[in-house]
DNA sequence: GACATGATTAACGCAAGCGTTAATAGTTAC
DNA sequence: GTAACTATTAACGCTTGCGTTAATCATGTC
């Protein structure tokens, strides 16, 4: 069921990779940009678009013109997979304390 | 900011502890129950605890009766940070496309 | 107090992950 | 076609992470 799951979170482990994501939410990059926005070597970046790929996050959405320029994109599918599974997950509150909104204050206050 | 994302994704990076937590979905467990749920041994499972609770996944609710014994339970505020995040993240396609709906399940029924 | 039980920590071996530099492949420009 | 440019792969060194068995700590039982 959460095979699908295994490359997403492992892709998101990575801080290097979760700002490579937050960097793409503005909008599609290349790969040098990104290599240069995270601060890493471009074969670093290579690597770990090719995780990124790999789990279905990101995608190569084509050439801006230059055909040795490889653009970079966000893909959808992955996330919403994480966000039913994670739906699955606080469940688990819906079920146990029927109010979970109210458990989710008192516990950020606490902590 | 996603600072705490850290330790929460690379907590559930791991299938085994993804495991654990599935398990923990059901209720409160004792780690020895969750060593046999997850077909290892206690102290490789004391080690995905350990991680667990540096991740705020997870904490000890206590005893059962015997000290001796360590129950676990699940934790909502890093699922709740989670959510958050990912809630920002397909904030970008909202933003891009405008109809997050459709492109999801256009992108589902592709792959 | 001797002994069994539950869980964690220690020590070991092994595989996987990350980053760098050097080398390779594919494109563009002159 | 030679040179410059973009990105990837290859090779190396290092660190981190995982799992097992053996040992340690804490508690419960007789």
């Amino acid at each position: 069921m959460g095979k699908d799951l295994d490359g997403v979170l492992a892709a998101l482990a990575d801080p290097a990779r979760r700002r490579v994501v937050d960097v793409l939410r503005v909008g599609p990059r290349r790969a040098g940009e990104l290599a240069a926005a995270v601060a890493m070597s471009g074969p670093a970046m290579s690597r770990h678009l090719r995780v990124l790929r790999a789990g279905g996050l990101v995608e190569v959405v084509g050439t801006d013109g230059d055909a040795r320029v490889r653009v970079y994109r966000l893909r959808a599918e992955p996330f919403v997979a994480l966000r039913a599974w994670l739906d699955q997950v606080e469940a688990f509150w819906a079920d146990q304390l029927g109010a979970f909104a109210e458990h989710v204050k008192e516990t950020r206050h606490d902590g």
